[in-house]
DNA sequence: CGTTTATCTAGAACAAGTTTCACTATCGGA
DNA sequence: TCCGATAGTGAAACTTGTTCTAGATAAACG
């Protein structure tokens, strides 16, 4: 894992953001038919009409294609949810809901699922600014799930911190069997009550205020 | 990937047993050294003295191997804890205590920590027993630091599962450079206070509720 | 247009995880 | 103690991510 060379130039011509594409077409192709072990460099290249040298001149490693392929996945997925906003009332309830129905999403595609979680995870260092792009997007969802009327508070940025660590970590260990849905969902529903707990923080004053010593 | 190979007879012979702790403590030396890729399977083999083929005899993969590296620290650690139990009165900040404590205890080292996180995340199923012991070991210090009376209940295992998702994912952020030590200590305050969620809705009132005072 | 330069291609080469094979050493039981 | 089964050794082979090189193309620009 060396990795460095740029992602191309920043504007990319016609031809080139029509390469991207293929790339990431069949990058997402692959990875759903065998996860993150079919997805094999040399099969991405062909499969998209490239040369290996050119896949890597476009992204510098395997995990940074398949983190840009979930970067792309999450953005339709960020489209969707904004045409379907949840229905629920409590905020609570609304982001609970809509990760449930993303991860209701992966399941359908679980194998890609499981190459763009194992990336995003295993990525290290250099990957950070896409790895970045992702959290941001993940952030975003759960933001909008909550529907806040201003700015989000310092403890609310705390507890979506928290559902997100929660959220990746539960598909991890969905996705190497060791959790089922139902406790999946058991977590997502649990770490949502922070939320119910910024909200009463928010407005706290007068009860059990003095908490948090030393 | 493919890793299936049993590793070696449930019962080890004095050799055998012997022959275990150098392939982990070369293990654990190597990756003190330069994290999850500075775990060199030929370097490991010749450093503890032992063919390649015996290395892949005792564990089946890379990842084998640094899991089960990780369930040695991590018993250590356990055993450190129960020593010098957390000094808090409150459950909640007993169990960030603690978490921050064995925090610590990973940036003295943080290219293991790297090699041993980094290797638990991307375990696929074949090493799902091996990391759903990691993971009971995890519970049982978060259990531990927790100081309940009796049995935990429901709410608390769900509230401890997502505390556990919260400290490995935070973890890896962290050790991807993309949050601070300040961000991380504050993702696990804010999560533990879910153990008050749980306690408050656990107890009816009269029994142990002589918390809130003080 | 013609030239200069950056991009792309094909394919070899390299690195590290994993597997295989042909032997040898060790161990547990008759 | 001797023997068959099991475990260990050493080295080569195989796989797949990554890098490198030389030549062909396409783009940019005067």
């Amino acid at each position: 894992m060396t990795a460095e060379a740029k992602p191309a130039s920043l504007q990319l011509t016609e031809r080139q953001e029509a390469r991207r594409r293929r790339i990431l077409h069949a990058s997402a192709r692959l990875a759903s038919r065998g996860g993150f072990d079919a997805v094999q460099m040399r099969e991405v290249a062909e499969n998209s009409g490239v040369a290996l040298g050119t896949l890597y001149r476009y992204f510098p490693s395997k995990v940074h294609l398949l983190v840009a392929t979930m970067q792309d996945q999450l953005q339709h997925m960020h489209e969707a949810l904004r045409k379907r906003p949840p229905t629920e009332e409590e905020p609570t309830t609304r982001v609970a809901q809509t990760l449930m129905r993303a991860f209701r999403a992966l399941q359908r595609e679980p194998h890609l699922a499981d190459a763009m979680v194992r990336a995003l995870t295993f990525a290290d260092r250099s990957v950070s600014p896409e790895v970045d792009t992702v959290s941001r997007l993940t952030t975003a969802i759960i933001l909008d799930a909550m529907g806040l009327d201003g700015p989000p508070t310092p403890e609310q940025l705390s507890a979506v911190r928290v559902i997100e660590h929660t959220w990746h970590s539960a598909l991890i260990t969905w996705l190497s069997g060791r959790a089922s849905i139902a406790q999946v969902k058991i977590d997502i529903e649990t770490v949502c009550r922070l939320i119910d707990l910024t909200a009463r923080d928010g407005a706290r004053e007068g009860a059990d205020g003095a908490r948090e010593g030393r």
